[in-house]
DNA sequence: GTGGCCCTTGCACACGTGTGCATCAGCGGC
DNA sequence: GCCGCTGATGCACACGTGTGCAAGGGCCAC
């Protein structure tokens, strides 16, 4: 057709008000380009950084998204899936929360790729990418024995995930082969009223002096009760160290020492996974390992980043 | 059909493997049941917070949610809603960010619902639900009269949108009716930040002792800025209210006052809509007006909350 | 003029589901 | 045994789009 008649064609087609019809589309190719997006506590700061992102980027790249807010409970993570495999998506994206085996098999059954992030599902035919939490709990345990931290602690939340676990046993595993004993408190949800728990009940018990919070959120809570509860100044004779680096952590109350999770860099190996799946039929399916960033502020001892602005 | 007839039926169907295609039945029906939920700064506390009541609402309701996160830009906004007319939806939810007048009238034209939050657009025939944000303001105004503040200021940002006009207007007529100017700042993003750099400029020019910051975001931020850079104490020398109710409000080091705009209410009127027109036809478009909550805590000098846990 | 090639046009079919109509079997009343 | 009713069953069509095939028309080379 030539170039004129297309134009033509289409201001027609847009005069009359003509959209095309992606149901039918889809309905031929068996496939949408509608991709399931995954996730619980989607209002917690960091997974609505990583929602935001990653959808930015999928509209951007002509994909759709379906939003699957699984409340919390696992039960109703299979639900979702199953009730949104009935949209022939063309992939599913778990961002938090880890869904059944026997769920994720389903979707690859019925040819739809899964995509985990930050969780491993060990045994499935799954694309992977995780940050890289080892090295991240390691380098926590070396800054604060830098720090020349002498009780060490470690909070966590009872939702012992593989990222959590991960982090937690890098830590402990760095500060044995230091020969320091390091205490762990796993208990409550992930957030901020679980680390002002923890903080309340570990400092009762014990002058802890370095504190590896797993999460931003976790810190946060722990560094104001240790502030407010017992007067502890930070970092003078306490050190904390968290990880995702929320905006919170950066704000001036806190200026909380952590780790960046390279979000555009998770989201990224997501965009090239799915992209590639796209074109080719079936590439082999991998694990990706990102690094994460120290970044320094001013809740650890003789380690001060720049000041605020 | 017996109910024994049909339960086997439905056993094979499911040993079988057997999905409905629901974009099959869409397009019979001219209509799906996914809703587009429309959005700006989705990161942020309070917007994340509603998508995450307002989508899990919706997905307990048997819609789906098909997330259109507008980066930024206005144009984005209407090229994302014409995308998703492409999907034949049932209803669009615009939550955050203000459409362009045409992109809705093109949705109307297609027999797509349109739902606004927080904002107005008249002569449109749209249901709209909007937090009383005239009620806020004014009630802002009055407490910090009641405090005895003596030099008013309202922190707003450079988006002129409906509800921060509201309560930037209500709280100047309220001030005024009582014979008190008020420096009114516009300036900057809805966030943290802003809020910050407000604080610094305000502050350097004149002892304000009584400040409506008509974002939660900003007033952190405000608060941080008039804590570190002035030492001002709050509530002795200087009041703060906010609005929202961000979950970071009631964090051990803010303990804002400030206005909790009731999320859950504001969803529910969504979903109530959404629900009606799914039977009737076409009933009546409204305007419903949510109130808003004055949560008491710490920062308006005479006037504490309850003590933190 | 004829054969071969390319571009365009037209048409039939398929995707999976809902709907309406016709058919049919079963069954009770007369 | 026949009529009429009820519930079940089968069948054709429609939704809007992509694809493949056949036919047709235009153009160039021989």
């Amino acid at each position: 057709m030539s170039t004129k008649a297309r134009e033509r064609i289409l201001r027609a087609a847009d005069h009359l008000g003509y959209r095309v019809n992606r149901l039918a589309q889809s309905l031929i190719n068996a496939r949408s380009n509608l991709i399931g997006l995954v996730g619980t506590d989607l209002q917690q700061p960091f997974h609505a950084e990583f929602l935001t992102t990653l959808s930015a980027a999928l509209l951007a790249d002509g994909f759709q998204c379906m939003l699957l807010n699984a409340a919390n409970a696992q039960r109703d993570m299979s639900a979702l899936i199953a009730r949104v495999l009935e949209y022939r998506v063309f992939a599913i994206v778990v961002m938090t929360g880890t869904p059944a085996a026997r769920i994720v098999e389903e979707c690859l059954n019925n040819g739809v790729p899964v995509i985990l992030v930050n969780k491993l599902l060990p045994g499935l035919s799954v694309d992977t990418v995780v940050a890289d939490h080892a090295a991240g709990g390691r380098l926590a345990a070396e800054q604060l024995l830098a720090a020349g931290c002498r009780r060490l602690a470690v909070v966590s939340s009872a939702a012992r995930t593989a990222s959590l676990v991960g982090r937690i046993n890098a830590f402990r595993t760095r500060a044995a082969d230091a020969g320091m004993p390091v205490r762990v408190w796993e208990d409550g949800l992930t957030d901020y009223r679980s680390g002002w728990d923890a903080a309340r009940a570990l400092l009762a018990q014990e002058p802890f002096d370095g504190v590896f919070c797993v999460t931003d959120l976790l810190a946060l809570g722990f560094l104001d009760a240790a502030r407010a509860k017992f007067g502890r100044r930070v970092p003078d004779d306490l050190s904390v160290i968290g990880f995702d680096d929320i905006p919170q952590a950066g704000w001036d109350a806190y200026r909380l020492t952590t780790f960046r999770q390279p979000v555009e860099r998770l989201t990224g190996v997501v965009m090239d996974v799915l992209r590639r799946r796209k074109e080719h039929a079936a590439p082999p399916h991998a694990l990706t390992t990102v690094p994460v960033e120290l970044v320094v502020r001013s809740t650890v001892r003789g380690l001060v980043g720049e000041e605020s602005a």
